[in-house]
DNA sequence: GTCTATACCTCGATAGAC
DNA sequence: GTCTATCGAGGTATAGAC
């Protein structure tokens, strides 16, 4: 059975009653505010409901438990990350990939309620029986990785010195990225994020270049 | 009034109920063990009475609320790590405070409760309304103050550059010492805290010592 | 899809006996 | 110095009406 174009089954119609997409996509947009600020255990799904505008048992008919919530919240976290870096296309190699965790950077410059999701986040999950660890732990691992492709790339190619630490370096980009995000959340505007790192990726570029 | 050498008024005597000292510094100790892992938020003070051996009540005795405990944790941590950076002679200067921040992290890689303590609380306590707020920020601030002289002296004996960003080289130490605990966190003895910090320092002397 | 009501737990803190 | 008992608040999750 087929239908002529422009067609459609269901129509648009007001309703009252959001659809189960909508409610799901603020509410998670409240609880991404909320964990920035009070991380997972420090948030009530309460809390969520009320910002959301529903009751807790109105939220907890879109999302059956506390940690389905925060599945849904690091999903659509990870995903905006990709999103961003790579966006459909190659992972950058070489320097180019510090340089795009400097634009990184300066994206999170402007969404501290990230910044905090981030910290508070990763702090409490270091944790095993943590129910974003292993979130946590596949973060590391594909940030790692590919920094880590990166500058072996960069070594074939040349722009990487030879002897260049490899795990090191990537190791403490990603110290410098995290730690840096904690003070910055400590007094926000008090320093430049994105100047602090570039001052830090020219200097391995200096050494390892 | 005075006595004798040797003579003691209050002598030793074995009792049931140990001193409020001893029970206060087992406190401390289990209160530090629990927070390394479930934070300030995450850890109730019926656990720490437990692990201190102590009824809920019991503990309370000894510390009126758990803010109390929380403060008198963070004293004795800042305190320890006082001791071990400086113990009473003068903080080094140069790119000798740097070699004292390896040692630091040498320090901690055998206390993963430290490091936890530390990750944790710092995480949780970038809110202003946190108990331990006001702790992070004069922990930070007096780190940042010892380097940056550290810097400016070195800079007057000619051994760090005269162009170096101190402001941006110090907060970018602070930030791989703290972002690195973090990862260590999620896989202790995965990699050598050591080593890379090492591998950092010497980044940074290399593009301005 | 949203609500009220409720069951059941844990928490921080206080009162008061020993 | 330590305990039991208790209060009141707030947490997650479920049942069931609309």
């Amino acid at each position: 059975m087929s239908y002529p174009a422009g067609y459609r089954i269901e129509r648009e119609r007001p309703r009252r009653r959001q659809s189960g997409e909508t409610a799901r996509l603020k509410a998670i947009q409240a609880a991404i505010e909320l964990f920035a600020v009070g991380g997972y255990g420090g948030t009530s799904i309460a809390d969520v409901a009320a910002k959301t505008g529903l009751s807790q048992s109105g939220l907890l008919h879109h999302f059956p438990s506390k940690t389905a919530l925060l599945s849904a919240v690091l999903e659509h976290r990870s995903k905006e990350d990709a999103d961003f870096l790579f966006d459909g296309e190659q992972a950058p190699l070489g320097w180019e990939a510090f340089d795009a965790m400097v634009s990184l950077v300066a994206r999170n410059s402007t969404r501290p309620d990230w910044v905090g999701l981030f910290v508070r986040l990763s702090a409490e999950a270091t944790e095993p029986g943590h129910p974003a660890h292993q979130w946590l732990l596949d973060h590391y691992s594909s940030l790692r990785r590919w920094l880590g492709e990166a500058l072996e790339d960069g070594k074939v190619h040349g722009d990487v010195a030879q002897d260049a630490p490899v795990e090191a370096i990537v190791n403490n980009t990603i110290a410098v990225l995290d730690g840096m995000q904690q003070q910055w959340l400590c007094a926000p505007g008090s320093f430049s994020m994105v100047a602090q790192f570039r001052t830090f990726i020219e200097s391995i570029k200096t050494t390892w270049g």
